[in-house]
DNA sequence: CCAAGGATCTAATCACTGCTTAGAAGGAAT
DNA sequence: ATTCCTTCTAAGCAGTGATTAGATCCTTGG
């Protein structure tokens, strides 16, 4: 399991840990990730991981970080081409296809002591970014609305994307099918269920 | 702060356990409770808890389900007079109103180890009883409708209410203003928007 | 070229945690 | 009053996050 540390100094044990701990996190999730296991996985001593990072929380967040910086991604490019509608069905699939992948480390990045009792400063400015992206096209389907008005409706429309995809994740879910194809076709319902009430003039 | 341990044998350690624990939660959050803090709060020795509860996750579990029960309770209540929309608005209402008066507790409840990576199954009780108090309205506000679009559209509804609450509650929100009318505004906006959607026809 | 110095790692340790055990203290019933 | 069961204490184990002193390696200025 280890791998190999024929060196006393390493190559990049800051890499190593991180990739070990995604890989940690999407089987077990974050509550029993250690340092000292996280140390041992790549073996090395208890106390190397100290030097890469200030203790187990910014650990967590680098993690964290690694997905957010993940989704911001995906939804720059769901959002290259299409109408303001497509948009916004698009983004709001690919965060619950995210969620479903990566349970775990979606639960990292939104539910865990990272965002409690608020969000770390880290993650505030990927939140914005995020809550741009839904913006521009909901302004843009609603030209002509008070920003009051839009700003409701992407808020209605990111707690629905959120709140599924949280709910889903957790498996806190009535009647979901075991057929993927079918959980898809439900994802996209609600989905458009959403952005529909989000973009009604 | 002890409460007087002046009989070795104690009235209700367990219910004191309880109250000091939801004490705690309430202002530092479930993640740093421990057993021992806990009772050395109530005035016990470290191993008593152990008595009344098979481990610590047994007990937030307890304190979870005070904390359904009394959200249920509240639900009961909310659903008691008016019309469909009136009920489901109202009920939305009140559970981010329960999400922003206890929040660390509501973290507890739907965001903590006791849901990931899928919800204890004591909890799952409450869960289908919360989706029923939600399913009778829109059914009987969409007479007539398929069971999969009343299914449909009590998903998005639950995934908005419960995305707006667990995202005001971590503070996840943008423009969120300071004065608390205008937040109960928002919310009212933003419930709104989701019930009428959820119940068009 | 090499000696100084900084970065990276180990080994040892501390305080704290969840949880278990052996046994003491108290209550209740025959 | 004796017995039995429940409730509690005291002590201890293993695992955790984090710090320290010192060893090892790499880099770089002279």
């Amino acid at each position: 399991m280890a791998i190999q540390a024929k060196t006393y100094h390493r190559e990049d044990l800051r890499g190593d840990l991180l990739r070990a701990g995604r890989a940690y996190i999407a089987e077990h999730g974050h509550h029993s990730l250690s340092v000292r296991t996280l140390a041992q996985l790549v073996g090395v001593s208890s106390g190397a991981p100290y030097h890469h990072f200030k203790d187990r929380r910014a650990l967590l967040l680098a993690l964290a970080l690694d997905g957010y910086a993940e989704i911001t991604q995906a939804a720059a490019d769901a959002t290259a081409t299409g109408n303001p509608r497509e948009k916004l069905i698009c983004l709001g699939m690919q965060f619950v296809d995210f969620a479903t992948r990566s349970p775990q480390l979606l639960e990292l990045m939104y539910e865990s002591e990272l965002t409690s009792p608020a969000p770390d400063p880290a993650l505030v400015v990927f939140q914005d970014l995020g809550h741009e992206t839904l913006v521009a096209p909901v302004r843009e389907a609603l030209a002509g609305f008070a920003e009051e008005i839009i700003e409701v409706r992407v808020l209605a429309l990111w707690s629905t994307v959120y709140g599924f995809a949280s709910l889903r994740r957790k498996h806190m879910i009535q009647k979901v099918e075991p057929r993927d194809l079918r959980r898809d076709e439900v994802t996209r319902q609600v989905v458009t269920v959403a952005v529909d009430a989000a973009l009604q003039r």
